[in-house]
DNA sequence: GTCTATATAATGATAGAC
DNA sequence: GTCTATCATTATATAGAC
């Protein structure tokens, strides 16, 4: 196994599910059976080991892009799936929360110099559904609705994460569906 | 001077800016001179200075809702009046986000005790703002609405604290008074 | 009511044996 | 490449003098 590998495992899904600041090496050591001082063998810091972790979901975040771009011929159909995550992943939601405004928001708060690099996530995502509502023939707002659609899944996602209402999440969900659907081609 | 105060007010603000876990002892008596030591007279833990943050966000809430019901006559203008948060604390949004969100978000992966209390004060926007809507005559659907503009808001938060982007807020804000301004009596 | 001194545990990080 | 042992620092919390 790669223990590097195995670390920025660790470390990704419990600075998504307990924070950052409140993840420790000796939580990531004890889910992956290692000892704490193993981890200086592959990482210089914590900060490598959390910047590690925001590419690995800065690439990750890149495949999902690349797969909707094979599997959805038009670009309403892209925009679609990025609405869909709410839905695909509501059971983690309810619990943590949006992995990339929790990360950014909490960065930002303690001041860390990776807050910049966690907010690209955000911002590959703004700049391809940009992409997607240009493409829709919306070429002078396109930035606007991408920032839209982006601020409205996020407040849903806050909001679902607080209350856990299902029937408020398909709702919402639904409204922008409709939304997209409303756009002129 | 009221030292319990003083260290309730501390906590608040260094709980908004810099996090809960992220705030220590240290922080709050430096800013308002007292010793670690003298905490422990007036609080029995820092899970007893978080709740008494909470409780004091929640009054001032409370305050700011019946501000709102005195200076409005419509519901309408009560609901403007929330919507302009966003717009009146811009500069600490961009900085620290929303400061009930953000609490509530924090709590909720650190599996506090406290989150509950913390999600009062959305409860306490939400129960509110569907009354608002109850009185524009939208019985059916009124807390439906409440969440949508909730969900909104917090989204628009979300967002700006991670771009900062004036033009965007000013949009998003400006929209949220056009769905309003449209909502039929 | 406020202080100093201290207890205790946990943190990120280092050194060096194997 | 992994471990144990340890360091320095910080954290929350307690005891007791004043």
């Amino acid at each position: 196994m790669d223990t590097r590998q195995q670390i920025i495992d660790a470390a990704d899904h419990l600075f998504y599910r307990n924070g950052f600041t409140h993840t420790s090496f000796t939580d990531i050591a004890s889910t992956i059976d290692i000892s704490r001082g193993n981890f200086y063998h592959h990482f210089k810091s914590k900060n490598e080991i959390l910047s590690a972790v925001i590419q690995a979901r800065l690439d990750r975040t890149k495949q999902f892009i690349e797969q909707w771009e094979k599997e959805n011929l038009s670009p309403r159909k892209r925009i679609a799936s990025f609405i869909n995550i709410l839905t695909t992943n509501k059971t983690k939601i309810a619990q943590y929360g949006c992995p990339v405004g929790t990360l950014t928001i909490e960065l930002g708060k303690i001041n860390h110099d990776a807050q910049p690099h966690a907010k690209e996530i955000f911002s590959l995502f703004r700049s391809w559904l940009t992409e997607q509502f240009i493409q829709l023939g919306h070429h002078k707002d396109a930035d606007a609705l991408a920032m839209h659609l982006l601020s409205h899944s996020q407040g849903i996602a806050t909001m679902f994460n607080a209350f856990k209402d299902e029937s408020f999440l398909n709702r919402e969900v639904g409204e922008l569906h409709h939304w997209l659907n409303t756009l002129v081609d």
